[in-house]
DNA sequence: GAGAATAAGTCAGGCTTGTTGACATTCCAA
DNA sequence: TTGGAATGTCAACAAGCCTGACTTATTCTC
């Protein structure tokens, strides 16, 4: 496997380099979403199911909007996925306090036992790569998917950071 | 690998840092298909468009199953978009000289400029962020995601790189 | 040479995920 | 208080992928 040569400064920039990059890119990235996909396989959930569901574990009470923000899909399209999980009792949907507009999103229990099951699957699939590549490497990984978000992505990334409530 | 404070090496292991890496990856390859998303709208073609594209620019001559194991999709799903691609003269299929039951799949002139034109976005993309994290970086990050992929992926991914027509 | 196996293509039907358009409710500021 | 903005919902439709069943042409095997 070719690994880019630390020293050279310059062939880590060559086309072949970066076309390689972009496909292991795309193949890494098939193969992150393996585990979760075969878990949800017959639910009826999908993967737009499974990144609402971690999203609303990662920061409980998030409202509507701040959800779509964060997932870059359309309201209409996140409201289908919502609609399921609430009707199937995964989530809750309380109104606001303050603004009555705003629907505030929780996961149910059942719905932080199916979270914690897609996530154990998913982190484990992430340890064995972080192992098997070392610390270094990640932080590395790390650096370059940082620089890979563009700006309205990383504020995304960013806000879910701040535990605004 | 090389040696790091125990401290450091057992912190990149952490739940938490797994979860960061996880959503990392999402949004890293959100804006990974920024790109030639955008030089594909109103075209009336789409990312499956743009992955075949990619592979018959990358292995010229390469046979229908071969593009199918890669792209890891079925053949009715392939053969949609080959069919246009086809009709619309950007992709030739050419009956195998050996075997003349294969079709081997070779870019026209129109479809290698709209390959190159795509390719050198999502280049451009990666460079950008090559640069910004430094060859180290880079050489973790082509680490970790090969350790991301699975066997079966990892074997399309090896089998992309022997040159074989 | 006959029959099984392989490569490719096709038709029908279904699912998930995404889109646009229209609409109800709530808040806020002029 | 009224009009505009924000928040969320519902309906209809398209893209893209999937399975299953089938055809055609060619090659391999006995």
């Amino acid at each position: 496997m070719s690994e880019v040569q630390v020293g050279d400064s310059l062939l880590f920039l060559t086309d072949e380099q970066l076309r390689q990059g972009i496909e292991a890119m795309f193949f890494a990235y098939r193969g992150f979403t393996v585990a979760p996909d075969q878990i949800l396989e017959g639910t009826g959930y999908g993967r737009a199911h499974h990144r609402a569901l971690h999203f609303i574990a990662r920061a409980p009470g998030m409202n509507v909007n701040r959800l779509l923000m964060i997932l870059g899909v359309t309201k209409q399209s996140l409201n289908r996925v919502l609609r399921t999980l609430i009707a199937d009792g995964l989530v809750e949907s309380r109104v606001g306090r303050a603004d009555k507009r705003e629907r505030h999103l929780y996961l149910t229990e059942e719905g932080a036992a199916l979270e914690q099951k897609l996530s154990d699957a998913q982190r484990k699939w992430m340890r064995d790569a972080y192992r098997k590549a070392g610390p270094e490497a990640v932080a590395g990984f790390r650096q370059v998917l940082e620089a890979l978000m563009d700006g309205e992505i990383r504020q995304s990334h960013a806000a879910l950071r701040e535990n605004t409530p």
